[in-house]
DNA sequence: TGATGATCATAA
DNA sequence: TTATGATCATCA
């Protein structure tokens, strides 16, 4: 068994790949894609994300797209522990301090990358050395009704603070589902943004992501 | 001990 | 520099 080289055709076939590699561990994946397995994730934060996308055949690179575009469909790996709730929060995209004129919850990053998602839950316990960590069972997901509201009311919130000019008045603790925190290689990465008055300002890059009571909710809905 | 704020690696 | 892949590590 193989990474493919090509991007699947269609949802189901994504599904498939996800299912050829569900019980697997993340050292054997690594091995069979000649992918060296670093001894933990302190300084290869996104390894594991990368070694999925390999073997769902992903395209690498960074766009600001979804992982298949053909396909409508985000790809998203997302640590858990045993009763398969979520180790950390999921980040989704950049956050634009300097908002587009006519962007709308509808026209959002956020919520295009949230329509379809396949979720790859892996296990993230620290305990469990990286080559030892198993693959679970993939799922779709596209919010719900309920969901979705919850995520527009909350990136509506936070876009509203932006556009105000209040970007250095957000804080990781608003947001129910979603909130916005510092996304950036290190505290002196700045980038532009505007003040109260309309002033151009630097400011650290954001980024939004999703909390894991929101994530978890979503998991436990099809583990049960 | 969980969440917030900070940080690491890589690509183009 | 922006954006992707995220997890780390400190502190309330």
């Amino acid at each position: 068994m193989q990474p493919p080289d090509t991007a699947p055709a269609t949802p189901e076939e994504l599904l498939a790949r996800s299912y050829r590699i569900a019980g697997l561990s993340l050292g054997e994946l690594a091995e069979l894609a000649h992918v060296a397995i670093p001894e933990n994730l302190q300084r290869h934060k996104g390894w594991s994300g990368m070694l999925i996308e390999k073997w769902l055949g992903a395209t690498a690179g960074s766009k600001p797209q979804q992982d298949f575009p053909e396909l409508g469909v985000e790809l998203k790996t997302i640590p858990i522990d045993g009763n398969f709730t979520p180790l950390e929060t999921t980040y989704v995209c950049y956050a634009p301090l300097i908002s587009k004129p006519g962007t709308t919850w509808q026209t959002s990053n956020v919520r295009n990358k949230l329509q379809q998602v396949l979720w790859v839950p892996l296990e993230g316990d620290r305990a469990i050395p990286l080559a030892q960590r198993r693959v679970a069972t993939a799922f779709f997901w596209q919010p719900d009704a309920r969901e979705d509201a919850i995520l527009q009311k909350d990136w509506e919130e936070l876009t509203e603070m932006i556009v105000l000019g209040e970007v250095e008045k957000i804080t990781a603790r608003l947001g129910q589902a979603l909130h916005i925190r510092p996304k950036a290689a290190s505290g002196n990465v700045l980038t532009d943004a505007f003040d109260a008055d309309g002033q151009k300002i630097k400011t650290r890059p954001r980024g939004f992501y999703l909390r894991t009571s929101f994530t978890g909710a979503v998991l436990h809905r099809h583990f049960t």
